[in-house]
DNA sequence: AGGACTGGGATCGAGT
DNA sequence: GACTCGATCCCAGTCC
């Protein structure tokens, strides 16, 4: 295969991502535009509490801003489509070695004001002000967060390794669960120490201390302590990024 | 008794 | 330089 196919087969990939998103944004609309046909009918919307609920305005700057998010997903993968032709997307090729994560939440989730919302930390923190679709676009096709300056996250890690098969005698999901991970007795050390080794530490990691960091997730919601020893799981919202992020580098990896 | 777990709080480092 | 955020570090206490 040469490399002008190769790219093609990259973009292929993360365009018909950006598609399925595309669809799936129609199919809400679709429920919008519903909503508001009913709330033109009855002059107004109740919910089953009989509570009352935004008026039709509301519904229609709702339908403004679903709006503007596709026109900003057409735009970013219009971007895409320019960068197959550069030179820099040679180099934000993704590599396969275990590090690498697409960052489609940062093009998923931006707001019609211009603002980009990562998913991963909630939808009401801004990832960068005044982010355009070619800035988008950029990261769709760049490399990890933390290769370009950006913070590895320790939940990040963890699902590396969970999805690893050669680190489960240290961590591995719980069959018949959901989300649901838990550290080996006597390899969780381990586990620690890699994490301290990828954050470039001074100081060894220890299992007691990356515990910690586990258990601030719970203010964000992101990670929950499970009320059993060395377990803890993963949100559903953190999960599902999490695998979509991995579903795309695999696929990514596979077209190459 | 001892390991796992919890939570408070100070501090650090990187990014903005 | 100030600020924020996520991680690190330490510690005291509880639980099993």
């Amino acid at each position: 295969m040469n490399s002008a196919q190769e790219y093609q087969t990259d973009l292929e990939v993360i365009l018909e991502f950006l598609e399925e998103h595309y669809r799936q944004e129609s199919r809400r609309k679709a429920l919008w535009n519903t909503r508001d046909l009913c709330a033109m009918s009855t002059g107004e919307v109740v919910n089953t509490s009989g509570e009352k609920l935004p008026s039709e305005e509301h519904f229609s700057n709702v339908l403004e801003q679903e709006k503007s998010q596709m026109h900003f997903s057409e735009q970013v993968m219009g971007s895409l489509a320019k960068a197959k032709g550069s030179d820099s997307y040679t180099d934000c090729r993704m590599n396969c070695n275990g590090t690498t994560a697409v960052d489609q939440s940062s093009v998923l989730h931006n707001s019609p004001d211009g603002r980009v919302l990562n998913a991963l930390n909630g939808p009401e923190r801004p990832l960068t002000p005044n982010t355009t679709p070619e800035k988008c676009a950029e990261s769709l096709l760049s490399i990890t967060p933390a290769e370009k300056g950006k913070k590895l996250r320790l939940f990040h890690f963890l699902f590396e390794m969970l999805e690893d098969p050669g680190m489960a005698h240290c961590v591995s999901w719980v069959p018949a669960t959901v989300g649901v991970f838990r550290f080996s007795a006597r390899h969780k050390e381990r586990v620690a120490e890699l994490w301290g080794q990828r954050k470039g530490n001074r100081m060894p990691m220890t299992y007691q201390k990356m515990s910690r960091a586990l258990r601030n997730y719970a203010r964000s919601g992101e990670i929950i302590k499970v009320k059993k020893k060395l377990t803890y799981k993963f949100s559903v919202a953190t999960l599902s990024t999490l695998r979509s992020q991995h579903g795309i580098k695999k696929a990514l990896c596979q077209s190459k």
